[in-house]
DNA sequence: CCTTTTCTATGGTCTAACAATTGACTAATT
DNA sequence: AATTAGTCAATTGTTAGACCATAGAAAAGG
């Protein structure tokens, strides 16, 4: 009986009625979060520009200050703006960066219980166009960076296996690094990680493993050096394969199924630390 | 002078004060809503089960209602939760969608503004191991979406360009579903749709172009079908590299350097659409 | 010149209330 | 009995107003 008045104006022909889909009412804040994307993202507020302050977008909108701050949430998860208190505070433009995207694709891994084999795969495919990548676009930065990591792992793989995997980790991610493609960059990254929480729940690092792991990598960091970058790609190849099948029997052996873990957010996100629990099985 | 009286509980010893960094506060709202991302996460809220309300969240935390929404709104961002009006509404536990990330990845693409060749070069990452999987895993329904596709595309190869670079961008997304890999669908799901954009802008899609792309795609078709991964494999490479070949020379004839459109976001999230305008080249 | 204090615009948070939504339940109608 | 329309209640959606906390700038003091 509400909307009794508006009958009137908003009736339709009762017969004859065109099929029209479910309509889908947005929410305010999502609207008004849509609207900020589409004009950060042509240009009407640069990166690094302010935005309007929340009160002035609350008489720009005519939202509540609710709503607003409610929208800036969602721009903020999506990476698209920064937020500070105080004077001269307020929210600012920014890129999303490497770490977000990152974390997005965590997300996504642990939440569909990604198996490990799937990231083994996308391994596959991003390794050897990155190594060739790295070995063409690589800077001296980038390769004394990787010397170093190199160094360091060689350091590890006798005995301190922990460290061997964190430091594996930061390997592929410097090769990416190297590669100088933003987006073989991240996904590089996601992956290092993903596999790194795997391998350190489920350690399958045994010692000739470890030296193969090493092995590899000095091939590859040759090849690099050399700026040989079809020989980059190649020994990638190998490696990964050679790597991928050493996972698949020893996953035989264990007979065991190894997911994306279901683990906490390991990411210093915000400040959101809690119980250093959990950790549970999706069977 | 507002915290005078706190001064005496807080006071440390003035002098050897060790080296702090800064600390860091968190918002309210990310706290809770890194802590309930962990809850869901370890399974103590698994996928489909519904969140407390935010009344009972409100009673739970000691916080204030518009805290625990905005919480509630970074997880929505993050694709961890819908949540719905009305009684029996509430927020429901859900599993981040190819469709989120596909968005993520491309906010961070257009974001960082990055450049036609390093999503081609992603693409030749990922297609061979693409069309490899889609070769061994594929169902007899991806079979035929494939063909399907396939069929429309020949159809559209001859003047209809726009509807062929569209079910190109199918064709490629279809492939990735067919290899059963939740990863490099997503990966392979957002390129497609970025490239689709720009070649939309762009229109790098000569007739020849699209001759070679459709029979490029028969033969990776017919591998699909026999199941014969390591053909698919090749073809696949041979593909993409033939085609990054042409649009290299196709973009050095033009002199112009492309990047990931500066474009508003075309994916019908929740219903903010706006005005149709907007596309900014960023040098 | 350097340090300290004050000022103040800004985001952060809370309270309280009402509107809109939506599914279940109930009553009226055919 | 089956369908339809109406009522209800719990939940999210939205608004308003207030106050607190923060952090730079600017003024005051040394």
């Amino acid at each position: 009986m509400r909307n009794a008045v508006a009958a009137n104006t908003l009736s339709e022909p009762p017969t004859m009625l065109g099929r029209l889909g479910p309509i889908n009412v947005p929410k305010s804040c999502d609207v008004l979060a849509g609207r900020l994307q589409e004009q950060i993202l042509s240009g009407v507020y640069p990166d690094g520009s302010a935005l309007p302050t929340e009160r002035e977008l609350v008489l720009g909108t005519g939202l509540s200050r609710g709503s607003v701050r409610e929208a800036l949430r969602i721009l903020e998860a999506r990476g698209l703006v920064r937020t500070r208190a105080g004077r001269y505070g307020g929210s600012v433009v920014s890129r999303p960066t490497d770490a977000l995207l990152a974390r997005h694709i965590n997300l996504f891994a642990k939440g569909r219980s990604v198996p490990l084999d799937a990231l083994v795969e996308a391994r596959q495919a991003l390794e050897p166009m990155v190594a060739y990548l790295a070995a063409r676009n690589r800077s001296d930065q980038d390769l004394a960076a990787l010397i170093a990591i190199s160094a360091r792992l060689d350091a590890a793989a006798r005995n301190d296996v922990p460290r061997f995997l964190e430091e594996n980790a930061n390997w592929h991610s410097a090769l990416a690094v190297a590669s100088h493609n933003d987006l073989l960059r991240a996904f590089t990254a996601s992956i290092s990680g993903l596999m790194l929480e795997a391998s350190r729940i489920e350690n399958f690092a045994s010692e000739d493993v470890r030296t193969l792991v090493t092995l590899a990598h000095h091939r590859i960091l040759r090849a690099i050096e050399a700026q040989d970058a079809d020989a980059a790609r190649r020994r990638a190849e190998r490696d990964v394969q050679a790597y991928a099948k050493h996972l698949e029997s020893a996953m035989k052996t264990a007979g065991r199924q190894i997911d994306a873990g279901t683990d906490k957010d390991k990411d210093k996100d915000k400040g959101n630390a809690a119980n250093p629990s959990a950790k549970v099985a999706r069977t």
